[in-house]
DNA sequence: TGTAAAGCTTCCAGAAGGTGGAAGGTCAAG
DNA sequence: CTTGACCTTCCACCTTCTGGAAGCTTTACA
């Protein structure tokens, strides 16, 4: 099959295949006489992985290994295991980052008003001094 | 001062500061018979606000929009709360998005044994197809 | 005084993961 | 014969910086 059809069964865009491609996550698609490339459904099977792998938040360098896993029938489980750990540890860890951006922000929102005045505790806190960066405190706060 | 001290004072990188002049975000810093950036305290005032504003997840549009009405004594508070409120819903969707990965990842990594041997239930996962997507059912499911 | 290091300038490239568009080849239907 | 749907490649853009190169100025030190 030609590449359109390869997108529509995978349900990816056409772009994105041969931008697959490029990124070597792919092999490169066999030719057909008049240069059009040429799918197996194998060939979408693979791209349903992707799909699914980077749909799970995967980045595009983990699928590559996690697919060189999946072809790899020595493969150990721990290899993949570790891979899933370490992406589902960074998510963790960008859900605890939002949680405090979503405490501070609310918190913000709730305190404004909202009205056609012009003061406002949002505009107040970003332009506050003393937002606790990575500098030391010499003093312990009271 | 020059861009250094700027950079010091605000915690923000030299190369930060020169790209929000070329975004617009700040104005044009005053140039030194030299050709020197310039910058005055106020200067440094709207870096750390801008730190403070990404800090909490704006972006640069919004940051542009936040400093304008900050400069704004005629400004309505709503016009800030309707931003930091759709920045608001933003955070909470990306929250419940990482929250369904970490739900699903979790469970493949609970049941992955990770081991030597090949069988892995979450290369399984990648590679079985009927993970519904945007495709709509025609019929329900039991 | 010479020189080396630090700090400044501009411009270009890359990261991540695509997306959009332009210019042009190919093929089937009407 | 032309139209339209596909296909090709290549380049630019999105976001928010970050790193590096080439070159100028200033400062510090021997």
């Amino acid at each position: 099959m030609r590449i359109g059809e390869a997108a529509e069964q995978s349900q990816l865009p056409t772009k994105t295949i041969r931008f697959y491609e490029k990124e070597g996550l792919i092999n490169p698609a066999e030719r057909q006489a008049n240069g059009y490339r040429s799918y197996s459904s194998k060939d979408v099977h693979t791209l349903l992985f992707l799909k699914r792998a980077r749909s799970l938040g995967f980045s595009l360098q983990e699928c590559r290994v996690l697919l060189s896993l999946y072809r790899d029938r020595e493969r150990s489980s721990a290899d993949v295991k570790r891979i899933a750990k370490h992406h589902l540890a960074d998510i963790e860890r960008k859900i605890e980052e939002l949680l405090g951006l979503k405490a501070v922000l609310g918190e913000l929102v709730d305190k404004c008003h909202g009205d056609d005045r012009p003061d406002c505790p949002i505009l107040d806190d970003l332009a506050k001094a003393g937002h606790d960066g990575v500098r030391r405190r010499h003093t312990m706060p009271r």
